[in-house]
DNA sequence: AGCAGATTTGAACAAGTTGACAAGATACCT
DNA sequence: AGGTATCTTGTCAACTTGTTCAAATCTGCT
């Protein structure tokens, strides 16, 4: 009772210290998965069993067991690594929220490039939808997608932030793409358009099978070719064409 | 150990007795909220309660105490009138889904009524974002807005077939009449169109404050009727003037 | 009034949860 | 070779979880 304070405190330097320590960490990196015994090695076989789990069962719903055991490691092993659960989540953010931003500003930039208004305007929704459907598809990645999708409808305090943190900054970006792209737009029209493009987007990616059985089979989001040429062009004539009556 | 089968079959039918006693039942709704002790009554506030909790914490979130103290009863009596966690979460479902497809099966027979193809469209459209919008925007109902969009996303619904049980019927109904309207497209057009036009319902229901944030507070789903406006504007486009390269 | 059944209550249970720790093992540097 | 910091491990205690129980209380009917 009275010492877990402190205990807490004590683990968290000792973690905060190893994160900062980064000559040694460095070091290690370069030698990734050789030998048994090797801090970065397993910290990301658990952050890989934790992907897994968090997307099947949401951050509440997953144990800390339940990721070790996937990981096949000790149970302490989460702790010592990541503080304690909400850590390794965030973790987990940090790892992969890089990889789809990257992909978009890169889009973006593209994007820019193009003279012509109804093809820049393909292009900007193909910068936001094709890196997260491509992830999706992505064996190893899909479980982020699963993720990231939970992620919009929670409410709660430390998820928000989160998101907030990570992908704010390119969505910002990503609607004033879209201004300069339809100058004639109201600020609404736009805002309400990107807004549509994210939510078909999640919705895709978060997709637990019913899109497949609602369309017969004939719809499956795995098939990343198809589903992008689909979606671009819903949301390409949505943005392009709507007209607020 | 032995005698949980018994006592649980014991306790589901005391449940369905009183369930199915019709006469008792109806004869205390016409009294609901009037003494301290009525079944239906007590019911309606855990449901209450457990639709917020829901919704702010998703099923494995939640917790059966947190629901008991929310509605101001003792724990056990959850049990008592709902079997378990996961019977309190369908009836919920059983309670909220008949309003959404009532709603939306009367929009469809308007729409089949319509000639104009394009007026058609956009009558379906209607049929399906309105009511949800309109659940969304009211202050008692929001709550189940946001447990349907976590639904979506949780493969373990798929363990729990709410959606499919309540949803997938009307569904069907609403690809079906797409087809008609649109008759030159492919299946997999329509279909695609529907699940897009499910995303952008399901993000904007489920929105914890970020749609508001990113236009700088310029778009509000609170708002129904400019909402409203504009995602039937879009999706009405991208239904209409899609063309899949 | 009195009975029978429905409802409520507080307490308890078993299973499973997180986070903690001390002791052991390993790799690296001087 | 020895010291030091990093990493691993098995085990533990404190706490929550969903669910159940037996007893108390109320309600409507005969």
């Amino acid at each position: 009772m009275i010492s877990q304070g402190r205990h807490r405190r004590a683990l968290r330097d000792r973690w905060n210290v190893a994160k900062s320590e980064k000559n040694a960490e460095d070091r290690k990196v370069v030698m990734i998965e050789a030998t048994q015994r090797n801090g970065a090695a397993t910290r990301m076989r658990i952050l890989m069993a934790a992907e897994g789990e968090f997307a099947d069962h949401g951050f509440d719903g997953a144990t800390v067991r339940q990721i070790a055991l996937r990981a096949d490691i000790p149970v302490a092993l989460v702790n010592y690594h990541f503080g304690n659960k909400e850590g390794l989540y965030r973790a987990i953010f940090e790892m992969r929220a890089p990889m789809i931003v990257d992909q978009r500003i890169a889009g973006l930039r593209l994007a820019e490039m193009e003279p012509d208004p109804e093809r820049k305007v393909e292009m900007i929704v193909k910068a936001v939808l094709v890196p997260n459907l491509h992830m999706r598809s992505t064996e190893k990645n899909s479980s982020y997608a699963r993720i990231l999708a939970r992620e919009v409808s929670d409410p709660k305090s430390h998820h928000r932030k989160v998101v907030a943190e990570f992908f704010d900054p390119i969505a910002y970006k990503v609607i004033e793409a879209l201004q300069r792209a339809m100058p004639d737009r109201t600020v609404e029209e736009i805002n309400w358009g990107y807004q549509a493009m994210l939510g078909v987007m999640v919705y895709t990616m978060a997709d637990t099978g019913r899109i497949s059985r609602l369309s017969g089979g004939l719809c499956d989001p795995e098939d990343e070719m198809t589903t992008s040429r689909h979606l671009v062009a819903l949301m390409k004539a949505a943005l392009l064409y709507s007209r607020v009556s």
